[in-house]
DNA sequence: ATACTTAGTTGTACTGTCGAACTTACTTAG
DNA sequence: CTAAGTAAGTTCGACAGTACAACTAAGTAT
């Protein structure tokens, strides 16, 4: 329906300023956290060897060219293809910016349009598709060199993890449905790369509306630890104050 | 060269996964800030009445297509519209994200992505278009409703710019070449809407490494006040805290 | 029983904000 | 010339949250 108009237009051939700009490529691209083996890990997918692909064998982060037909809108899009690759559908999603330049895709002008998600490994684990697979996070890169632009989109979101998990909750998005809150600080110090204060960030945790305690305890080799969920809110909690800097 | 490229595989007319997709419209859209008369103000323009342009008559941001031709990413698509509008060439822009579905334009799929500027008022009311107007913000909207999904693009800017404020250097961006503090202070009190304490603006603004003192003072009707400038690095302080918080 | 490990608490020092009162420098009214 | 007014800038005590370290608690392993 929109694309008839479209169209339309296009045929018309009549000066309808814009419908006649060549069109740059449309793509999302998803970067997808998760935590394993104490290690922060992001999703990546091998691209195909054909001969009309750029970057033939090399890996790249899940996504594609938008698919006017059936995604909605650009999130849903994201999501789709989040879907895609790992089954997953209601993570933690968040935009993070947009790429878009003639040099980025050897085809033509392209623009990406780029979201992160955040996945417990619990589910991150379960049913990957068959190109892709979990590549441990070396500072803001990842072994293999990514096709297109991908390595500086890649450093742009582990950055904004690291910067916003400085004063947001954002690392209760990677803890598993229960958790303690030592495993959540350990979350926290995994991705900022340096250890934080015990009993600041359990003063700091506890008085954020934050994480409820549930009745069970966590049992282990050493004295049980409480277990707590995540509120019912969805939505990350923004803290006064960042953690302890690193100075 | 690019597009030839393009031209060819979408000529060749073989399926080369991605070039034979309908494209979305891709088109930059700039939310410019700026103070005037102690409110913040942004820059609108009004759409021509032409049959063929959607919300004839109507205000909306700059903005508009990306030109593959002239633009050689979208940043420099951002600043050329933000030129074009104000002739400022060197404002302080960042992207603000990007709204892309089916139905924000009713021609056809289209994406746009939004940046958003902060200007000086003495540099902004130099030279601005015959259809570029400024308008005060009403909480985070403005009097008009906007064309497309402007309204919502600006409620974004509006809410990004007031969250970063409590906790950057943004309004310094805001403010003419030589200041003083309670000029400064008086800026980010209109961007937040709320009072902040003298004394711990203060300390915290000659703490951060952001402005220096020079050598004159203003002078006024009361005690002279000593002016600062920003200092050489053009990237905002990110402070450890935010200001008081309402509540 | 004793040592070891991790969870969680307690207490003191310190830092920076809050809030108000104060000093300083200039203008204007009488 | 003096007194009142205004805005710039400083000072000070109260307070909140963090830093750091020492402590207690509850389990396992030997």
């Amino acid at each position: 329906m929109a694309e008839r108009a479209g169209q339309k237009a296009r045929e018309s051939g009549g000066r309808t300023a814009g419908l006649d700009f060549p069109r740059p490529l449309t793509t999302v691209d998803v970067v997808i956290f998760t935590i394993r083996n104490d290690a922060l890990h992001v999703l990546l997918v091998q691209r195909g060897a054909g001969d009309n692909e750029p970057f033939p064998g090399a890996f790249a982060l899940p996504g594609g060219f938008v698919d006017i037909a059936r995604d909605r809108d650009l999130e849903a899009c994201a999501l789709r293809k989040l879907k895609e690759k790992t089954g997953v559908v209601s993570p933690y999603l968040e935009q993070l910016g947009s790429w878009g330049s003639a040099a980025r895709d050897p085809r033509f002008w392209s623009a990406t349009h780029a979201y992160f998600a955040l996945l417990p490994a619990s589910i991150a684990d379960r049913a990957l598709a068959a190109d892709a697979q979990w590549f441990p996070l070396v500072g803001e890169r990842v072994k293999p060199k990514l096709a297109f632009d991908h390595d500086e989109i890649l450093a742009a979101a582990v950055q904004r993890l690291r910067n916003k998990v400085e004063y947001t909750s954002l690392p209760a998005y990677l803890m598993a449905e229960e958790f303690t809150l030592p495993e959540l600080q350990r979350t926290y110090e995994i991705v900022l790369g340096r250890p934080l204060e015990k009993s600041a960030f359990r003063t700091r945790m506890l008085s954020a509306d934050l994480i409820e305690p549930i009745a069970k305890m966590r049992k282990g080799p050493n004295r049980p630890a409480q277990l707590y969920r995540l509120k019912a809110a969805k939505e990350p909690v923004y803290f006064a104050r960042t953690f302890n800097p690193p100075e």
